[in-house]
DNA sequence: CTGTTAGCGCTTTCAC
DNA sequence: GTGAAAGCGCTAACAG
């Protein structure tokens, strides 16, 4: 199973360049590393020799001794929802401009799936860590406090994060949800969404609006997937008709379901926006252009990531940085409104 | 700048952890990672000894020592696209469950961007790396020669890979998407497709197909992005419908774009597919159920990803695996075709 | 089943 | 501007 031979042991090291540029191997390292610490000819020589020999620097070698690996380890739950996918784009690129490198977990919505991640993950000592959401295990948090690592959680915005957050409230996101499709006069929106817990604290903000409003309770829907896409809509309407036929309107808990409701709804000569109303939730920029009849609740993943890549950065490298960043969502399509934004 | 305190300097070593169990160094370390050489007893304690002290193991140390990080360097273009995000989950997955982990790169598309990542990671020592596509740099290719370290192209297929491969062929993909359209009936089949080398390459089997077939050569309408979004489809089109107004179908570069395209084409009153064809590409499996009209070329990313783990497993474990992997693709919708599947 | 010795490749600290 | 000594935390190799 582990019978590796020794793969390249022979490769050149810092000692083997410092003796080809005939320096000690101090000098070749700062040469390499600080190279204004060094004369410009030693610096050329030693440049000459990694020509030469082919050196890579080992840098296991350097973290042990310096105690920094400029690695950073981030869990998102999918890769395959275009939300995270935007938030992991903007992290990683954000990250890379400083030269840090970004090891990525998925923990399939799964909070124990998190803890045995970071659990292997902290023995590689990451100068920081990144999480999605604020849900987390016991023992999550008490390695996270004794590691004493620069953490941010990503997503949802909470008051009092583990370290720092950056995100919005998805109970505000379905309250504004709801206010969205009563002004725009329909009377009786319901719910469609995946079984996630944030398209579950969407649904609670939609329902304690809908009460505030003095508004009967929303019907829901739930499918079982995490993700429903696009071509799950016309389930998903046929099954709303079913259950809730006096609906009016529909708040889907992703884009995707949104579009796929849309488009069978259009088969079905449903006539919209005036008949029936359909709001989703995700980022996709551009769906409004293609499909006008739909809004959307819109959340910018990219800068939740640059954010965040930002707050981190600023701690790994001895800063302080806003403990808890709430960056809001904004409704959009036929009457917008904006979500809140603040820092603290 | 990098002032940072040495943090948690003075965490707990294997050392500390021997001492608290009274045993010797390596005894503890035995414990830990091959509790088959060790008393049950032994262990046992060790175990205690770790929940006592709150030890987490250091990794850096062990890798110098043992030369194995069970670390895979990844690098993708892209996490947006569903295609390489499928393809990423299912690598990552696969590793994992071996406890091998993956730190992730994204190219944009760009091979100097690869080039000066590779050089990054390759200090960190990684077990394996995993490139998308075949196009790399010269001292890319330098770089991972000397490293000696086992390396998986995923995506494109290719006869003689750097180590190894496991993809499809995309002018293959292209011939098929040809000879789709024609069998369904159309005369005038045009591409409309991506800026990227990849949709190129399948535009030119689809180009070489007509010629084949004695057709004329079919319009390409190129957009600058690398990824055009479903919202383009009116201006894609529009575009096609001014420039090649003949046409009769359309080959689009992304199943987004060939939604986008049908959407508009149903909103023109086009009938379809009798008076026009989309063709899609990609792996959107629902697609085809919220949209009859529709045809794709079928890849499946997360077999790739899956498949090119596999093989990345068997050789950092000593062993061989397929040099080269060709997993083919499938036509799909109103009559179906499927891509060569063969290994090598 | 357990321990001793040595050293992985680098950077810190202190000296010149 | 450069170097010598020491050690980061762990595991390979060998011995018992």
């Amino acid at each position: 199973m582990t019978l590796r031979t020794l793969r390249n042991a022979n490769a050149p090291t810092l000692k083997d360049l410092a003796r080809i540029a005939g320096v000690s191997p101090i000098t070749a390292s700062r040469a390499l590393h600080r190279p204004e610490l060094v004369a410009e000819a030693t610096r050329l020589r030693v440049a000459q020799a990694v020509e030469q020999s082919g050196y890579v620097p080992n840098s296991l070698a350097g973290g042990l001794t310096s105690r920094q690996t400029r690695l950073v380890a981030a869990i998102v739950p999918s890769v395959g929802h275009s939300l995270f996918s935007d938030m992991l784009d903007a992290l990683i690129h954000t990250l890379a401009a400083q030269r840090y490198e970004t090891t990525l977990g998925i923990s399939s919505y799964d909070p124990e799936h998190e803890e045995t991640w970071l659990a292997a993950m902290l023995s590689r000592r990451p100068d920081g860590i990144v999480l999605t959401g604020t849900e987390h295990t016991a023992r999550t948090r008490r390695l996270l406090v004794n590691a004493d690592v620069p953490v941010v959680e990503l997503w949802d915005y909470q008051p009092h994060p583990l370290d720092m957050v950056v995100g919005f409230s998805q109970e505000d996101a379905g309250r504004a949800a709801f206010r969205h499709l009563a002004a725009c006069g329909y009377r009786r929106p319901a719910i469609l969404r995946a079984d996630d817990s944030r398209a579950a604290r969407r649904a609670l903000g939609f329902t304690r609006a809908a009460a505030e409003a003095g508004a009967p309770v929303p019907a829901q829907i739930v499918f079982s997937e995490a993700i429903p896409q696009s071509g799950r809509g016309r389930d998903a309407l046929n099954a709303l008709r079913a259950q809730a036929p006096e609906a009016d309107a529909v708040f889907c808990s992703s884009d995707a379901l949104a579009q796929g409701v849309l488009s069978h709804a259009h088969a079905l000569g449903l006539r919209m926006p005036e008949e029936f109303g359909v709001l989703g939730f995700g980022d996709q920029a551009l769906a409004l252009d293609a499909w006008p009849a739909l809004s959307t609740v819109r959340v910018d993943g990219a800068a939740i990531g640059r954010l965040g890549a930002e707050a981190l950065i600023a701690r790994m490298a001895g800063g302080v940085a806003a403990a808890a960043q709430d960056v809001g969502f904004e409704v959009v399509g036929r009457g917008s409104t904006r979500g809140h934004q603040a820092a603290r």
